[in-house]
DNA sequence: GCGCGCCCCTACCGAGCGGTCGGGCGGGGA
DNA sequence: TCCCCGCCCGACCGCTCGGTAGGGGCGCGC
């Protein structure tokens, strides 16, 4: 048993969102994920200031992480819809690399300062996307009886439901990540 | 103040899934039912067991409309492609009038003997629904480079994506379940 | 070789949890 | 009129929760 490096913010962060995401934030106790990381709960808050703070850290990497996507030139520069096609495979992507941080994002419901923090967040990331899809609906690249918001909400909740189910090894990212765009941009039958 | 009609075991399964979809099933406690209810905790152990109970109820409530759908006539006859669309608008529509039972149904996880149960059950009716996208594929009507679980996966994604954003008022169920449909079938790009 | 500070421990706190207990109250049948 | 029973109440139980207090030990700088 060769000695574990002392714990840090961000890695205690790790082992508490991988715990988040198994048991839920709420049916998750600081034991359960004292335990995880294999020390006692009250080695915890000498790291952290409390449950709260593991679950903000968490909240603020998947974020980042998402609006980072959306600073990519990809992202910003193009036809609209091709804007939108590379940011629905990123975001899958990134669901797919950060999993414990986005199943936690996801699952989220604003019962507190930082979960509505997180929510609003979230929603304003959901509206810039929204604005692209107006957009490529201008270009006469996405049906126009489809109303904009709703489709924002439905792509991502075809990406999000990857926190769901995924589980490593049976199928790879880039597959999941390709089907996700496949289905949002041609749908299921063939063209 | 006109005197309220005694409750129920169904008519507390009603408020109790409000209060679970609204604040988490963790998050929730008997005492915010009660409250939700009028009534004090200790009388709702007259007409239920406990919370499990609660929340067993409403999830048979969800999936037992569910499996209901698949018999339904247009689920069982012609050819699998039409079957699979008539099912998910179904879905959409029962997600959407079967809101709190759906919301709870869709965020459990298995961490108790009832919720294991709801777990495999819903595992089932996707397993199902799979089957018929598998023979919708060998007719060529669904495209050959999908894994046919993905796909089951990521249009039932989107469906349950409902229960995070739907608020009554704004689009109406037909709009979104139409919605889901095309998206699903179509894709969101013209044809 | 010694103190000092980082990292972790055992022991404990008040609060809130799911659930229980015995009783009160009011309306319908005898 | 009286009693019974369905429905509900206030008070309380044991337990676990998030969080705290205080101390031990060990490695590193001096």
């Amino acid at each position: 048993m060769e000695p574990r490096k002392p714990y840090d913010i961000d890695s205690l962060t790790d082992v508490a969102l991988r715990v988040f995401a198994e048991r839920g934030y709420d049916g998750a106790s600081m034991d359960d994920v004292a335990r995880a990381a294999g020390i006692t709960k009250a080695s915890i808050y000498h790291h952290v200031s409390g449950k709260e703070a593991l679950l903000e850290r968490g909240l603020g990497r998947a974020l980042d992480a998402l609006f980072a996507i959306l600073d990519e030139p990809a992202a910003r520069e193009g036809r609209a819809i091709e804007r939108l096609r590379h940011i629905v495979e990123r975001v899958a992507d990134t669901t797919l690399s950060l999993l414990p941080e986005l199943t936690v994002l996801t699952r989220v419901h604003g019962h507190s300062k930082s979960e509505r923090e997180a929510v609003d967040r979230r929603r304003a990331f959901d509206r810039l996307v929204t604005e692209i899809i107006v957009r490529a609906q201008r270009d006469g690249d996405v049906r126009q009886d489809l109303d904009p918001r709703l489709v924002a909400r439905l792509i991502f909740g075809m990406s999000n439901s990857v926190v769901e189910w995924y589980r490593a090894g049976s199928l790879t990212r880039e597959a999941i990540a390709h089907a996700i765009v496949a289905v949002a941009f041609e749908g299921m039958t063939p063209r």
